[in-house]
DNA sequence: CCTCCTGTTGCAAATGATATTCAGTTAGCG
DNA sequence: CGCTAACTGAATATCATTTGCAACAGGAGG
């Protein structure tokens, strides 16, 4: 299982930059990886709580969560609103989101020719990229169907 | 001046939406165009509180912010951290953004081929796009220069 | 194993951005 | 004009996130 895997770089992480291993701290990512790829931290927080409040307080979470993310295991992906998204990005490869301002449904998706495009204009500019971040917002199909639908009842009112 | 035109227009948009045409509102309008492209909301309270107190409070220029988005004249474009940086868009034509996280340097791009390929990818997912938002994080090239030098005094200490 | 030092945890309180409530004010229809 | 609905400012609430602090627990060294 790659879980094992992960967990044991970070450890690795921890022990450089001087923290310790703790039971909280992985308990957490067990958390993350039985909850799905994307969750908000208060989502997360009450998820753990409910399932086992022995795991984590709230501030450790929001505090293990900053460590994962920047170990690289986590990614802020979603910024909508006041909201953030995380997604556990496990080994995952790099994807980019479309994501339905109706339903709040996320497709992931990866197109080569736009990652490279994206080099390209930050060698124009002589630009050192990091990181980036590629969202889509607008109606998935169930959606766009429901709206025709209520335009139609709307017309005819 | 097209200004001139934005107001009028966003004066039909007030009128449609049964709001009133306010001094508040269009004082907002001209503080922001004096202001500059991207601002973020806080720092927009402050300068216009120090330019004139008597265009609009703190509240007011929330609430007119969040007018002037819906109207279009403003766009959200970038999100790092907790901090949500507007753009005053009048007209300007679309673009992206590369964010220097070291100095906040903000270049703005456009990349046709990228706007091609994401109409595809929503096209692929059946996927109606609304808006959607392209951030590059990473180093401008006086920054990069900066990192090479300190790399450079940090090796032969 | 025990001990000690340092990093960690949980809670409660602090923050910071943004939203809302409410009482007084104003736009603008008729 | 006069009235009503919308607007405004100030204070207060809210929501996510962070921090201070006292109690606690890893884990290196004995």
């Amino acid at each position: 299982m790659q879980l094992e895997e992960l967990k044991n770089k970070f450890e690795q992480f921890l022990k450089q930059k001087g923290h310790k291993i703790t039971r909280g701290r992985f308990g957490i990512i067990d958390k993350i990886a039985s909850y799905g790829t994307h969750f908000e931290i208060e989502e997360l927080v009450r998820w753990i709580s409910n399932q086992d409040k022995s795991v984590a307080s709230r501030s450790t979470v929001y505090r293990t969560v900053r460590l994962l993310q920047e170990f690289g295991a986590i990614r802020e992906v979603i910024k909508l609103g006041n909201r953030t998204i995380y997604e556990f990005v496990a080994g995952k490869p790099h994807h980019e989101h479309l994501i339905c301002v109706e339903c709040g449904t996320i497709i992931e998706f990866y197109k080569e020719e736009i990652e490279e495009l994206q080099d390209k204009v930050c060698e124009e500019h002589d630009f050192t990229p990091v990181n980036h971040r590629l969202e889509i917002f607008g109606l998935c199909s169930a959606c766009k169907e429901r709206r025709h639908e209520n335009r139609g009842l709307e017309a005819t009112a």
